[in-house]
DNA sequence: CTGTTAGCGCGTTCAG
DNA sequence: CTGAACGCGCTAACAG
């Protein structure tokens, strides 16, 4: 039984056991092929027996690569994200790159704060559906390469999915289906899906001549979907759309608390398909594309981080309706 | 505007500047009281002037603080996992602490390799729901200050959801009800709380004189308690106890296509209580505390880094049954 | 191919 | 209270 041997093995000791110089044990394990392969086997030999492991932060410090990236989100717990961070971690793994993780509570100044905590450690970042300002990201990519998930800013490396074309397939749906006048319960204003997806419902309902009415939601929630609901009925309209599920699911649970039946009294849409056909009745919503999308980010910032280029990316993916349960004509 | 400043900064542009040693600059952000405070004040603003940030690589080879732990879960897209994850997160954040987040995807090759991977940078480590066998987690113990959520190995910091207390009430519960025969439906061999799980369940049902049957399942997921209904029914049981929520919903799942009726014809009881009231029917399910888990893991592993004493802790979190609508008497 | 010698940026004695 | 000098462990020129 090998007991903790806690004293500190450094490439000096590996060298005295090898009989080479400390160069030739580092050597051995950055760039073997200068080395002659019994010199190499010699010090691998010895590193083995003394269970030397090579110290990560002095290489760090003297080649400015930790093999680090740090991946940041608005919130961990909303279902969206830890697909993707599943993703973006397995990602980075076949890379033998560690990733830092860092939740921003969807506050700017958290996530400010993060980055500033990790871009000392870290090759380069990666920002999912960034609550932060045009420039304050412009300032980070500046100093570290940086990919953006789900927010589209000019010359940044952007890996974007495109709700757009699913929440318009949405508005056709209702449509199709008699209504006349829905409404979109919105997301966190400085979100960008939102932007797209608010700006999606308004044109699709305008060249399909239904009226729609927009009611604000500050964070993406089933109590904020809950909370909305009283001003979603106020507007008179047959048919709702929600930023995503969560506050599908949470508008779902405040109609039922006013007695009104879906899908045959009210109609709902979520976006993002999070929650799989687990509502009841299911939710009708809008396919998602995050795990594609983390594991994309990642992999373009490996290759950021090893091609130096620096082209300008912008990476879309499509997504579509997925019908449910809780759409169908508004009168039955 | 300030443009990018690329060239590096070190402290010894900062003594520059203030006109001090580069020892002061030092001490200046570390052991301020060392100072005489009007050098304090030259020093901050100086660095402040030029945007100067301490080197955390340099610092952390020459302290071996690196400030950073690292947090390994099984899967972070199963939901009992994100809120943990979170809490840990914030808790790591209130001592500034970067958190390496680690995915070993359910298996204990993978989590040993990412242990070996985060330790060269981190002050300590939580292992979460680990798959690793006993030794391992106390070789790495040895070598780092760590601490286990849902993992009893003595000696080890832990930190236990005793589910068991909760699972009892479920027992009873069906009892209650009026069933004679339950069947649970087990989650992966080498995690602790499946363990725990199956134990309580065969102790209680034994005392209540209920007769139960083991389904085993080898990773908790909606596939695989959907794929498990078969050898459920089987066994002729009128009620089940899942190892979680998400077998739990899966089981729901194979039963509906079975047209069997939850909760007339047959009884479920979830485990972790991660989806709320969202399945329909709503699941009856074990509490789950994971985010005071996640907290205490970290603020316990943060405590130990501080104060390098190393007592034998074990905190344990009881839970106690929700009782919803997927349980009801077997016969109506 | 291999050994020698500088740093990487910072914390920390040890004198003053 | 402050400055000079050494060392953390390793990689990167530069000789041989």
């Amino acid at each position: 039984m090998v007991s903790g041997q806690k004293e500190k093995l450094t490439i000096k000791h590996v060298a005295e056991a090898a009989g080479v110089a400390r160069s030739s044990v580092s050597r051995a394990f950055t760039r073997p092929e200068m080395l002659s392969p019994e010199t190499v086997r010699r010090v691998l030999d010895a590193a083995a027996k003394l269970g030397y492991v090579p110290n990560q932060t002095a290489r760090a410090l003297s080649t400015g690569r930790h093999g680090n990236v740090a991946l940041i989100v608005p919130d961990i717990a909303n279902p969206f994200f830890p697909p993707l961070i599943r993703a973006a971690q397995m990602e980075a793994d076949r890379s033998d790159f560690c990733v830092f993780l860092g939740n921003s509570d969807e506050d700017p100044k958290q996530e400010d704060k993060l980055v500033g905590r990790f871009v000392g450690q870290v090759e380069g970042l990666v920002l999912a559906s960034s609550r932060l300002s045009d420039e304050r990201i412009r300032a980070h990519a500046a100093q570290r390469p940086l990919v953006l998930i789900n927010r589209d800013v000019d010359g940044i490396p952007r890996v974007l999915i495109d709700s757009g074309s699913g929440v318009r397939e949405a508005v056709a749906h209702l449509a199709e289906l008699g209504h006349r006048h829905i409404v979109y319960v919105a997301g966190p204003a400085t979100s960008w899906s939102n932007k797209q997806r608010r700006l999606a419902v308004r044109k699709s309902a305008e060249r399909l001549r239904l009226k729609v009415d927009i009611v604000a939601s500050v964070v993406p929630s089933y109590e904020a979907g809950r909370e909305a609901v009283a001003a979603v009925i106020a507007t008179g309209a047959t048919a709702a759309i929600a930023f995503d599920d969560l506050t599908a699911q949470g508008i779902l649970a405040g109609l039922a608390d006013r007695r009104i039946n879906v899908p045959s009294q009210f109609g709902v849409i979520g976006c993002d398909d999070v929650l799989g056909a687990a509502t009841y009745p299911s939710l009708t919503t809008v396919s998602n594309r995050s795990v594609e999308a983390g594991k994309a980010a990642l992999s373009l910032l490996v290759e950021l981080l090893q091609s130096q280029s620096v082209r300008d990316i912008r990476y879309v993916l499509d997504t579509h309706l997925v019908v449910r349960n809780t759409t169908i004509g508004p009168t039955e």
